[in-house]
DNA sequence: AAAAATTACTTAACCGTTTAAGTTCGTAGC
DNA sequence: GCTACGAACTTAAACGGTTAAGTAATTTTT
């Protein structure tokens, strides 16, 4: 059975395609009895509108983007939950694609994007993106576009992050505040914002309590295997750590493990702060002290946001940036019997 | 600026925008130098096809749906990652829906299908989905459908599923060889083919083993706080269980903080089996013994399947299915030292 | 009672691309 | 020299809706 089309209820009731679509859409032009022979003809026929139809015609197509670097990560997981439920509010359709963390893959994505897919993007950056003629681009094209969590401060518009300076900042006084004496941070890019304002906010907590030592901005990789091996390399030197902030959920497992490898006593040897929104947090061997972020709220907000601009024009996205605080939850990575 | 059309690129060169179009195509019916021409100019105003014009005419969206209960969950986040790498590798599109394990939901979201949104689905059903008219609806209509993990039995499509009754039955059996007496299985459906096979895995093993009790099938709620609550109840009774099966991954947390709050230790008064995918299931405390289920080869061979179907006509959907071994992983949770 | 406005439609153009069915011209075949 | 044919296009219809503009009949205004 072929699809229904306005063609064919106009046919079956004698009317033009242009009164049935009035009707379907409950315009005035036409009258109340005539809209409810269309309503009920089209719901017994269980009419559909094409999408693409209407799509083209009004330059509308109730789609949105969201680009993002990974999904198996709780904090991207929970955003797209935050996401999806304004999303699914405001009856607008959802794509989703994953960078994994490469620049010309993202690159790609976004100029698909100039075919008129999607009516606004929501992004978080790669770890590679250090140029962003790409956004530009898109971003003259008057697409509305968000930034959320790793955003692109060259580009002017909204911006939905949390408190990176400060929750770094906390998280190495929180350290220093254990007795540690020489602290890293695990980074996994040295042109996201998010990782130079974690990296700025260790640093002045550092600076601050005149910690001896320079900083230590170790750089991992995007891969799994490669960063236990190389977690097992920096736990084993003679100049290890005595405690560590991973600026990534996914480095955690890796540290642990390393350190269990190495007899190394988390929090005794060492001490591990992680940025994770991982639930099972509270349940690890020791529990971890997290930097919880408000992922699933950052999501919704720069929903929010967008669908914002999406319905009123003249609307400023720079003002609507918005910074929601992170949480330092202390468990027992840092603390005994916590 | 506005969007570059075929027919601005026609005027330009004074052809039609047939010849345009033939000429991007690549179609032999145009010259070579007529090509080049149209070719440079195109990639020199950097032309992008309208996504919805292109779709309307071809009937044909190059997208897909993938529709699931939650995204907040590793099996779901492994198998889009999976799926997201075979569409990208196609050049197709990913929608994604989330069900919130909602039928009604569900049901809207299949309606909407019909629309020629998408060439074809991807999904998991909801704990709920007892009644399946909707998705009848949607194969009649001649959508290609995969199912992945949560099945519908009774609609006759490919299913890409896990080896459940059997992992269930090894996950039991562990448990007795462990030495448990009275072994729980926590459900979150008495709908779903999952967990209706993983129940009958578990009882098989029950059965073959002689143990005495009836199956103690408990059914939680799709709410974490309620879980909290309702584990704390169902550890602190006096006839507890002395082994546990989730077979959902989001009640190990709900589980061990129960036992904590309990002072009950796992594995020496309460042994623990999760189907679980968490990466971080080897550094819980204790680790955790787990069915793990090859959530991205999943998606992956799902997606694998429904692209197959969408280039092939007289494609045999049910012939595809294919059942992918889950691994039981035994860790601390059921074995000390382990 | 004539003019103006309102009601309830229809007609036709349009969104941007694809494609079946011409058309024109040059060349090959007989 | 005439037909046939292929090359390289163009024309126009189509995909399925939406909407500005037009129209005929009725109602309101003056």
């Amino acid at each position: 059975m072929d699809n229904i089309t306005i063609k064919m209820l106009a046919k079956e009731l004698n009317l033009s395609t242009a009164a049935i679509s009035k009707a379907l859409r409950d315009s005035h032009e036409i009258s109340t009895p005539t809209k409810l022979r269309v309503q009920e003809l089209a719901s017994r026929l269980n009419y559909i509108p094409n999408a693409y139809a209407g799509s083209l015609r009004r330059r509308k197509s109730k789609t949105i983007a969201v680009v993002l670097p990974e999904v198996a990560d709780s904090f991207f997981s929970l955003a797209i939950n935050g996401i999806e439920a304004i999303a699914e509010e405001k009856g607008y359709h959802v794509l989703i694609y994953l960078t994994h963390e490469n620049l010309s893959r993202e690159q790609a994505i976004l100029k698909d994007f100039q075919s008129g897919r999607v009516d606004g993007v929501l992004m978080s950056l790669t770890a590679e993106t250090a140029s962003y003629q790409h956004i530009s681009d898109l971003h003259e094209r008057e697409i509305p576009l968000v930034f959320f969590d790793r955003v692109c401060e060259e580009v002017n518009t909204a911006k939905i992050t949390t408190n990176d300076f400060e929750s770094s900042y906390k998280a190495t006084q929180h350290l220093i505040d254990c007795g540690c004496k020489r602290i890293a941070l695990l980074s996994i890019s040295h042109c996201l914002s998010i990782s130079n304002k974690r990296f700025e906010g260790y640093e002045q907590a550092l600076k601050d309590n005149q910690v001896a030592h320079e900083p230590i901005n170790i750089l991992c990789e995007n891969d799994a295997v490669a960063n236990y091996s190389f977690m097992q390399k920096i736990m084993g030197s003679p100049d290890r750590p005595d405690g560590v902030i991973a600026t990534v959920e996914k480095l955690t497992t890796d540290i642990y493990l390393a350190c269990k490898e190495l007899k190394l006593s988390i929090p005794n040897d060492v001490k591990v702060v992680s940025f994770s929104n991982l639930s099972s947090a509270s349940i690890l061997s020791p529990s971890l002290t997290t930097i919880t972020q408000p992922a699933f709220d950052m999501g919704k907000a720069a929903a929010v946001v967008l669908f914002k601009s999406l319905e009123k024009k003249n609307f400023t996205m720079e003002d609507e940036s918005l910074i929601i605080p992170s949480e330092l939850i202390v468990r027992g990575s840092t603390v005994l019997n916590a």
